[in-house]
DNA sequence: TTGAAAGCGCTAACAG
DNA sequence: CTGTTAGCGCTTTCAA
């Protein structure tokens, strides 16, 4: 393994004068920079990234911290992440906390022994009191939730407005009897999907009825299990907001198999776009999050914060989602509005 | 930021016994040691890894290559690498090749710059003597494919093994006219597969039918093409081996729209376990690939590789997929076998 | 059992 | 425009 001092006897230069030309300095004339490539050339020279991180003080990684990796959400991001990382030649290093405290806390720890610049986090698994002790190691940016106190950048999808436009959509088809899944995390962004969601009812003068609250729901199991409920109830949702296409999946397939027609006798709207939502009959209605903005714009505010060393601020970036209408909201048989 | 100086100042030793006590030495006495760490723990101190990277010639990083991470067969694949690498205290750099020779060289380059301690590829977009070159810097492991003159160790399924399964499985539910889809991709693993799938057959005295050969077959609409021309067939198979779950999904999806019951007209195996194959109706039988496994005796290999610092080597380490039966190969009703 | 000193490979004052 | 020199923070001889 060739080093820089090797290639600067073999071009009979110094050091300096090859370091001057590996980072495009000015004031190195054209003959010896040829002479210098020349030999970095002829020993397949490649500068050692440990020396450099040592030197300069960066390392050119930022980690990710995510719950889950296979989580079709989450591969996305880092999918996309990756991408952004890429086109800003900084490398990845994922970490995959286990919706661990203590594993969160240990890839924090990355940011304190400078094996990375910044840190990407994707959900909170400690109190932000921890998470702040680690902000005087490097910049930590938030993407993909909002924490009310959490003094650090944060990239988010308006979860209002997401309620908002779904229960929009299902109003402009009728629909006045409207059931909610909550999954059950109790976060800001939870909380502000429901308000959106209601806030759009209310406008629309209708009522939301609580019976149509469904808690705790997030698998395909639930999904079944709520459409077994609401098959038993009196009066009848004649439209349901699950909050995951898992919970669409498992409400429709539970229904078809009772015999009823989606989306005439209940309309169904999920929330990812994972692939399954274009795989069944009906197709699934569903809440596309902006994944590859969300991204973008992580990376490019990291990488500003790791270059101004201010980690602190309450900025925040705000994205929308949008609805991908599909088969299982589309009417097929016109729905008696109730005005 | 403290270093290593810091604390020896602070605990009136030197830098060595500083260094001897984190990298637990023997020969420090235990009151010394007791010093020190109270003096790093009054500093909050944690080692610089750029300084032990440079100093130790190694980073503790392994790099994962990857042709797209949001692929559900590979997130799964790149969560279990995590965990496994995490378990020895490796972070792992996550390297998007996007099918790109150019972009699979570069991440290579990341064992010349010395960034990482070993690559770990997971398909070879580049020719075997290309890769070969960059051998000089550091282990290369390949999971998950096995390319015949590659000199290195792969860890790999048995596709013959899973072809045969396969076939087995479907002549034993009677079937005798079964199709088979290739996904296009040339490579060791899909020819075995075939063979695997061909030898079942004439083991049972089946005949092979080319006409039931279907070719570049890989998503959705593939499936759903290749049902279409099945249905108008003057023969038709009764059974299917997709080589893919969205194949399978495909073909089902296109086949109850068009009336057929399945699995009753035509039998249909999927490929990757993926979440699709649980969530349709009729639920998927599908080939479990061993995921875990591989991911664990991947690092496992390449851990030891790294410290034997002997790059080459033909080894192979084999795993066999499992056969998920599920509802859509299971007879409801027998099928009339041809003797 | 401990410490002094050299050096991993690179970059940036500073001086010329 | 070019080179000398002094480290970045750590580990490891070697000597005591």
């Amino acid at each position: 393994m060739s080093t820089i001092e090797d290639v600067a006897k073999l071009a009979g230069l110094s050091r300096t004068t090859v370091s001057r030309v590996l980072n495009d300095h000015p004031y190195v004339s054209v003959e010896k920079k040829r002479l210098v490539q020349q030999a970095m050339e002829h020993l397949g020279y490649v500068p050692n990234s440990a020396a450099r991180s040592l030197r300069n003080q960066k390392t050119g990684i930022i980690a990710v911290l995510i719950p889950k990796i296979s989580t079709p959400f989450f591969s996305q991001l880092l999918e996309r992440l990756e991408m952004a990382a890429s086109a800003k030649s900084y490398q990845l290093i994922i970490c995959q906390t286990q919706f661990s405290k203590q594993k969160e806390r240990n890839y924090l720890n990355l940011l304190k022994t400078k094996q990375v610049d910044g840190v990407i986090m994707t959900s909170f698994e400690n109190d932000w009191s921890i998470i702040e002790s680690y902000l005087n190691y490097g910049p930590i940016l938030l993407c993909n939730e909002i924490v009310e106190n959490a003094e650090i950048p944060t990239v988010y999808m308006n979860q209002a407005n997401c309620g908002y436009i779904v229960a929009k959509h299902l109003l402009e088809r009728g629909h006045r009897h409207i059931a909610y899944c909550s999954n059950g995390i109790v976060s800001e962004g939870m909380k502000a999907r429901e308000q959106g969601f209601k806030r759009a009812l209310a406008e629309a003068s209708c009522f939301f009825e609580e019976k149509f609250y469904f808690e705790n729901v997030s698998s395909v199991e639930d999904g079944k299990r709520i459409f077994r409920k609401i098959a038993n109830m009196k009066i009848i949702p004649t439209a349901i907001f699950t909050g995951g296409d898992h919970v669409a999946a498992g409400i429709i397939s539970e229904a078809k198999k009772q015999g009823w027609s989606i989306p005439k006798e209940l309309a169904v709207v999920g929330f990812d776009d994972m692939e399954i939502t274009e795989l069944l009959d009906p197709m699934i209605t569903t809440v596309i999050q902006p994944v590859e903005e969300m991204a973008l714009k992580s990376m490019e505010v990291i990488y500003e914060k790791i270059h101004k060393k201010q980690y602190r601020s309450f900025e925040k970036y705000e994205f929308f989602s949008k609805l991908a209408v599909r088969d299982s909201t589309r009417m097929k048989r016109k729905l008696v509005a109730t005005f």
